[in-house]
DNA sequence: TCTCTAGGTTGACAGATTTCGAAACAGGGT
DNA sequence: ACCCTGTTTCGAAATCTGTCAACCTAGAGA
C-alpha cells in the first residue's frame, strides 16, 4: 500500500503556496498543484474526499457501498486520490483504511487564500 | 461576455460550504462545486487563474503571450474558468477583461479549512 | 497445511470527455 | 473598408470514467 512514503507529490520541494491571489504560479508548481485540483475535480472523489477528510480515518468496506459505482471504480478514484498526494491508505488485516494528508490538504487552502478575507464567521 | 450573471454556479444556492474535512458532502453539493475543482485542475489554467487572481484584472492580450498555446486555446480554457464560475470577463473597448470572482473563490478556500489549523503564518 | 470466502486492487477495454489548432466569425477602432 | 482582438466552430488525438475478469492478501474452518 503506501507504507513508505510514495514518490508521489513531495509537497515540500515546491517552495509553495503563495496564495494564488498574491503571486502568480510558475508552470512547474503548476503541474504539481493542477493534479491535486484535477482529483478533487469529480463529483465522486470529491465526495469520496470529504467521507474521508471528515473522520480520523476511514474503511473502504464503508466508502463503497455510499455510491452507485462498483468496487473497481471506486478503488480506481482512491488511486487518483492517492496518486495527487491528498491521501493515505494503509491495510490492517482484512481492511483499507484511508485518511487525509493534512500537509496537501492544507496547501491547497493555503493557494486559494484571499488576503484580506479573514473567513466570515457566518460563511 | 457576461454582463449579466450567468446562470452558472450560483454559490448561495448551495447552502454551502461546510469544510470537507468537517462534514461529508452530499452528491447534489458535490455536482455543484467539482466543475469548480475540476476548472482547476489543469496546469494552465491554474496559470491562468493565478495571474488573474494576483492583479485587480488582467487582460487577455497579456494572458495569451505568457503561454506556448494558441489564442483560440486560451480562450478555451478561460472558457472553463468563466462557465465554473470562477472568473468573469468584460470586454471595454478593444480588448476583453478578467477579474475574479471572490465569491467563488472563498467558497472553494472555505471547503478546504482545516478546522484546528488556522494558516499558520509562515506556510 | 490446504481450501474457502471476503475485501481491494489491477489490467484491459468501450464509450464519453478533453485538449488543441485551423479556419471562420463578431466586436470595435481608425 | 481594413485591421486587430478575442471567440466560436469543427475535427483529430489524447485522456478519463466505469465495468468485467483476474488477481492478491488476510482470516476462518477443516
Amino acid at each position: 500500500m503506501s507504507k513508505q512514503t510514495l514518490p508521489v507529490v513531495d509537497l515540500q520541494a515546491v517552495g509553495c503556496c503563495a496564495p494564488l491571489a498574491v503571486r502568480p504560479m510558475d508552470a512547474e508548481q503548476a503541474a504539481v498543484v493542477a493534479p491535486m485540483f484535477k482529483a478533487l475535480g469529480d463529483p465522486v472523489r470529491l465526495r469520496l474526499m470529504s467521507m474521508i477528510a471528515s473522520v480520523p480515518e476511514m474503511c473502504v468496506c464503508d466508502l463503497t457501498p455510499a455510491f452507485d459505482l462498483s468496487g473497481p471504480t471506486i478503488s480506481h478514484h482512491l488511486k487518483v486520490l492517492r496518486e495527487a498526494g491528498l491521501v493515505d491508505s494503509e491495510r490492517r488485516g482484512t481492511w483499507v483504511w484511508y485518511r487525509v494528508r493534512p500537509e496537501a490538504f492544507r496547501q491547497l487552502g493555503a493557494l486559494l487564500d484571499l488576503p484580506g478575507t479573514a473567513t466570515p464567521a457566518g460563511a
